[in-house]
DNA sequence: TATTGTTATACTCTATAACTATA
DNA sequence: TATAGTTATAGAGTATAACAATA
């Protein structure tokens, strides 16, 4: 709770940008323009280049209810998203993996979102590398 | 859509810490100890320091409707951290204040959040304090 | 019997519509 | 008549409970 000063102020203006209207407002649009919920959209992000996850496991990761990933996947699977295949040695188990065009509109959108908002685009480039490199540079120290 | 590279990535590390688990956790856990609900913590939070405003103001600063705005300030007033009181000249309109208790509860919340993850907290003084600078000139060469 | 996922149902969050009081 | 806020109500979002299939 009594952390330097400075990491306390970087982290501020972090939370500034985040939260900030521009940022909040690219979100949703983004959302808005796969027509899926919030929820969806950020399930989309989620899924990752590992192997494809089963159920429960997703429940996991999200810390929710396995009922409500049923109706996350099924958005998913009705926009040509996402698929539901069965474990090869548990028939009980259900995979999820995305299609063609999941993995590519997740892609897309991943591209869109990446775009900083425009305090950060103000920098230099010189100034954006060296933001960057202490970025990376604080989550390389960490364990994992 | 075409960013330099490495603000668009500096960017991306930020968004990392920002949605991940620990700061995830941290604001649900800040909101649950005062017993309000994530919006109603949200609201708290975005009380500014400036002059106390009109129900309505609150529901176009927040982007919801009036009508939601009664139930987050009823919530407010019954844990004892805001008040509403009529306008002087129009008696229609109610103006929402936070109480001594509201105040203080803002600012220690405040405090708890601006604690920065721990990829942050590795940083030496020095690295944060450049990158505190970095992220200052970036907020400051904006309009408004 | 225990576990995975789904369905049925209920609860919470937020918005829309109808209403009251004031202008 | 028009506007600020509230109340009543409806719709999303999310969870809990009962269920079917498989282990």
């Amino acid at each position: 709770m009594t952390t330097s000063g400075p990491a306390r102020e970087a982290w501020l203006e972090m939370v500034a940008l985040f939260t900030g209207e521009e940022n909040q407002q690219s979100f949703l649009t983004a959302a808005a323009s796969l027509a899926l919920t919030p929820s969806a959209f950020r399930a989309l992000l989620g899924f990752g280049d590992e192997e494809a996850p089963a159920m429960r496991e997703l429940a996991e990761k999200w810390h929710c209810d396995p009922s409500y990933v049923t109706g996350i996947v099924d958005q998913l699977e009705q926009r040509g998203f996402a698929e539901r295949r069965p474990h090869r040695s548990d028939r009980r188990v259900k995979i999820v993996s995305l299609t063609e065009a999941g993995a590519s509109a997740r892609q897309a959108a991943k591209l869109r979102l990446s775009e900083p908002p425009a305090a950060l685009r103000s920098l230099s480039v010189a100034d954006a590398r060296a933001l960057r490199d202490l970025l990376r540079k604080a989550t390389a120290a960490l364990p994992v």
